[in-house]
Order: structure tokens, then C-alpha cells, then sequence
RNA sequence: GGUUCCGUGGCCGAGUGGCUAGGCAAUGGUUUGCAAAACCAUGUACAGCGGUUCGAAUCCGCUCGGAACCUCCA
């Protein structure tokens, strides 16, 4: 059978030129996407999750085509410093050294939360998540590499590339962000520290460990520690090759991050590595971006239970996961309370829809093209993953699946068993949505019991004692417990 | 200051030259013992001002407002 990628064929906004172009990988039926992960030094915030959200959703898209998808996602554990002028303390160590604890304490600590929080999000494992320090030797080798092929030089024990260099024989550092070097160089400030450096521009690939710098590896030319951009070129190449197929990570990460990435990958190999680079944005938060060091955030669990002033209840995962796709990966995307309280309604409505359609019995024939409905979805997702128009179509069905209480309209054996699969597919599979969970055996019971309760009821609205009935159902209500009278009996949903 | 991007009806949010996106809220109706849910109907929305065009929310220019990056952040 013919893979689904051949017959939606995928379309992306390719950052790298700026074009919206298509999805052709360097291995036909294969894809490899490296995303930068986080920098596990503190608590994951939501405008984190948004960004994993979003390439999960994209994972499970290739997935579904029929791609055999390699997503390597790493964890940041060494290296990343407070500030990129190559100054500053590395994030990790500066937290242990604050809380006592050892580094690795720290990035134990802020792993478990961010797996935790990907879990309830509903995010799928990536298929290899490399750690920094696990691949300082693989560093070390494409410094060394990238020293012998001219573009990087050594000062004081440190190692950096050397931008102007690189440019002036034809390389093209600014390439993504569209920046010129010049004017990077005159809006650069004078930064203590930066003597080391022939030019404000260059970035560490290697860098001295000062005496009280508890995280060092011995290496070629000091006792130190890896630049930060270089960790996510050595573990792409190792685990994808010098040439695969996308790039991810967040807008904040265009410049200077993946800027120096592709130099030090032309640098080492003579390619940019990956042929789509993807960024996703920002989720703001009273119109500007979360971000932990401003303290301008809201954490995942905070959502959840509820516990945060700008919360008026807590929100379950799906319908977080719901809010962000309803919005496209590469627009801003604001969050309030009153965006999420929308969002409910409309995931609890979608959800009810796939659940009603579960029950539906087939029609002689069908009143709605199905197979046009199926080829409009798919083409939304293969444009640029373009998620609000998948909802929109979604919702299109749920109406006429809302509508099926009408004998006019229904849809054939083959066209329900068609939209089920695929509602149930485009809902769960791919946008990654999940029904609330309880647990099997309290479902039977409070089945069991709901059944009886109704039971009882219809009996008093049978002798048309009202009273009892609505009392019944006020008090159901106040419970959490919503009866719905329809003409074929009562039904409930919490 | 430099580099990008954005401004869509009460709110969120797609679209990017002609064809009512969608969700939430609101109003009216159908249904119902009453509700709820659902369905049907209802909005002269594209920051402002010019220009290009037969036609612009969509392209161009200017103005105003906001954001991201240029120092760490997804």
C-alpha cells in the first residue's frame, strides 16, 4: 500500500530561507529531527511545553504519514552559561552551588520534572535524549576539527570560532537570522572579559574553567568545559549524520544559537546540517514571553491544580494540549485564563462528539462526503502542521455527528467506520489529545450506581413527580454530574 | 539604534489578492415537564491613512501601537 506521505505530501516554513517549501528527506521514507531540549536547571515552564508540544504533535504527524522519524531531543546539562557574552557562571553549576547540592543532583532533579510534565502533556519520548556531558568526547573531536580546518583559534585554554574568519573565506554566519556581521559587531557592547576574543562576534567552542567552576573535563587545551552551541551540532551529526532532514527549537533560539550551530556544522563537516530549520513561538503571558528569569511564567503543574492567582480552576492536560493547538506553532500565542475556559468547552465538546459517534448505527447511505473530509484534514496538516484548520474541520464533523439524532441524515457502514478511525486518529494520534483517565474499576461502579440513580428518577418523572426528579438532578449537578435527558433515555457526563 | 515579526468582530484564533475558517461568549428559535446538551439562525472583523488593481484583511508606502532577537531563556 502506498505510504500516506506520497498522498499528502508535507509542505514546511523552512526558517533557512525564509519559504514555505516541500518536505523532501534525505532518506526517502525516513526522517531524522533534532530539537533542542532544555537546560535542566529549574522547573520547566509552560512556554517550554508549548515548544515540545508543538514537534510532538509534528512527530506524530510523520509518524502517522508513514515515516520511519528518528527525534533526537537533548537535555542541556553542562555548558550553558548565564549569559552568552562567554562570561558568567554555567546555569547548572550555579544552582547547585546555591541549593549545596552536586550538578548532577540538579540535572537529575529538573529531568524527572520535565519527563513528568511531558507525560501529563501527553508528549511521546523522543527516540534518543543525549545529554551534554555524555558526549564531551564527541565535542572534543569537533573542536579539534574545526581547529584543523582554520576556523577556530585557541586563547588563554579556551577555544573560539572565529567569525570574521569564517565569513571572509565564505562562510555565511548571519545566514539564518539575517544578520550582517557588521552590524553585529557595532551593536555589540564592551563586555568584561571579552579580551580573550579577536572579535565580539566569536563564540566559545571550549572554555577554561576558572578555579571555583566545579563542572571540567580535561581536554586538548584546558581544563574546562564545552561551549554551548556545540553540544547540540555534535550530538545531531552523531546521531542523525552531517546532512538529515529538520531542526527544531524555539524562536528565541535563531539567534545566536542556531546561528552558531550551523557555522560550527559547516565548520567541522562543509554542511549547515539540517535542510529544514523550524522555530516555534513564544507564549506570552500578559503580552510578553514567559521566561523564568523575569519571572514572568506559569508552571505545567500550576495549571493543572489550579494553584496560581491567574487561574480561576485547574485545567487538565488535554485541554492545555487543546489550547495550543488551536493556535498555528509559528504564531505568538497568548495565554489567560478566559482562552483556557474557551478551550475547555470546546476540547469537552470535541471529546463528547468522538464518544457519541462510538454509538452511532449506520445508514443505508451516507449525507456527508467523508472521503472529502478526510483529504481536507489531511491537507491542513501537511500544510506547515497547520493545526487550527485541522480543528476547524474537526468541529465541522462534530456538528454532523451532533446532528445524526435526525433519521434524515447518517452515514454508511464503510463512511462511519471511516470517520470514526479517523476522528479518532486526527483527535488522539496526531493532535495528542487524551481522555480523562479514571480507572476501570471506579468507572464500572459509579456506572453501576448512575444506572440505578437514573432509574429511580425516571420513575418519579414517570408519575410525574417533578419535584423528586429535579432534586435528584440539582443535587448530581452540585456533584459534578451532569444528566442529560435525551429521547432515548437519560444519560450523564462528569 | 540594528534585525525580524505582529495588530482580524465581546474574547481566543486561522486565512494572506475575489469563495461566510473554527472555538468561546451573546441574542432569537427548534427540542424538552422544566433544565442541560444538541441543532438552526443572527456579526457590514480585518489598527489608521494613502497607493496598486476590475477587485485588498491579503500587495506597496507612510503613521500609530505591540512583541521577539541583538546578554541567559523554548
Amino acid at each position: 500500500m502506498e505510504p500516506l506521505y506520497r498522498k499528502y505530501p508535507i509542505f514546511i516554513e523552512n526558517s533557512l530561507t525564509g519559504k514555505k517549501e516541500i518536505f523532501l528527506p534525505v532518506s526517502d521514507g525516513r526522517v531524522g529531527m533534532y530539537v533542542c531540549g532544555p537546560t535542566v536547571y529549574s522547573d520547566v515552564h509552560l512556554g517550554n511545553a508549548r515548544t515540545f508540544t508543538s514537534y510532538d504533535f509534528m512527530f506524530r504527524y510523520f509518524k502517522h504519514l508513514g515515516y520511519q522519524v528518528r527525534y533526537v531531543r537533548n537535555i542541556t546539562d553542562a555548558g550553558h552559561l548565564e549569559n552568552d557574552a562567554d562570561e558568567g557562571e554555567d546555569k547548572i553549576a550555579k544552582k547547585a552551588r546555591i541549593e549545596q547540592l552536586e550538578p548532577m543532583e540538579i540535572v537529575q532533579r529538573y529531568t524527572v520534572d520535565f519527563h513528568e510534565v511531558m507525560e501529563k502533556i501527553n508528549a511521546l519520548p523522543p527516540s534518543i535524549e543525549p545529554t551534554a556531558t555524555g558526549h564531551i568526547v564527541e565535542q572534543i573531536q569537533m573542536i579539534k576539527t574545526i581547529i584543523e580546518n582554520g576556523w577556530a583559534y585557541q586563547s588563554n585554554g579556551s577555544v573560539y570560532f572565529d567569525v570574521e574568519n569564517y565569513n571572509t573565506k565564505g562562510g555565511d554566519y548571519g545566514v539564518l537570522s539575517g544578520r550582517k556581521l557588521e552590524d553585529l559587531q557595532s551593536g555589540s557592547r564592551a563586555l568584561d572579559g571579552q579580551e580573550e576574543k579577536k572579535n565580539a562576534a566569536d563564540f566559545a567552542l571550549w572554555k577554561k574553567a576558572s578555579p571555583e567552576h566545579i563542572m571540567r573535563w580535561p581536554s586538548p587545551w584546558s581544563e574546562g568545559f564545552p561551549g554551548w552551541h556545540l553540544e547540540c551540532s555534535a550530538m545531531s551529526t552523531k546521531y542523525l549524520g552531517e546532512q538529515f532532514d529538520i531542526h527544531g527549537g524555539g524562536m528565541d533560539l535563531k539567534f545566536p544559537h542556531h546561528e552558531c550551530e550551523i557555522a560550527q556544522n559547516v565548520a567541522s563537516s562543509g554542511h549547515k546540517g539540517a535542510k529544514y530549520w523550524l522555530h516555534t513561538n513564544m507564549l506570552t503571558l500578559n503580552g510578553k514571553r514567559m521566561s523564568k528569569s523575569t519571572g514572568n511564567a506559569i508552571l505545567p503543574k500550576e495549571l493543572f491544580t489550579g494553584q496560581n492567582p491567574l487561574l480561576s480552576k485547574g485545567f487538565n492536560p488535554s485541554t492545555v494540549r487543546f489550547f495550543m493547538m488551536q493556535a498555528h506553532y509559528s504564531s505568538i500565542l497568548d495565554f489567560s485564563d478566559d482562552a483556557l475556559m474557551a478551550a475547555e468547552k470546546g476540547h469537552d465538546k470535541l471529546l463528547g462528539a468522538i464518544e457519541t459517534l462510538s454509538k452511532l448505527q449506520p445508514s443505508e447511505s451516507s449525507t456527508y462526503n467523508v472521503q472529502d473530509w478526510v483529504d481536507r484534514c489531511y491537507i491542513a496538516l501537511s500544510d506547515n502542521f497547520n493545526s487550527p484548520i485541522l480543528i476547524s474541520h474537526l468541529f465541522e464533523a462534530v456538528k454532523f455527528i451532533n446532528s445524526c439524532t435526525d433519521l434524515s441524515i447518517g452515514l454508511s457502514k464503510g463512511d462511519l467506520q471511516l470517520l470514526t478511525e479517523k476522528m479518532n486518529c486526527f483527535a488522539f494520534d496526531v493532535l495528542g489529545l487524551r481522555k480523562e483517565e479514571s480507572s476501570d474499576s471506579h468507572k464500572e461502579a459509579l456506572n453501576k450506581a448512575m444506572d440505578l440513580v437514573i432509574e429511580l428518577r425516571a420513575k418519579a418523572r414517570d408519575n410525574k413527580d417533578w419535584d423528586t426528579a429535579d432534586i435528584i438532578r440539582k443535587q448530581l449537578t452540585e456533584a459534578g454530574i451532569q444528566l442529560k435527558d435525551g429521547a432515548d433515555g437519560t444519560s450523564y457526563t462528569l
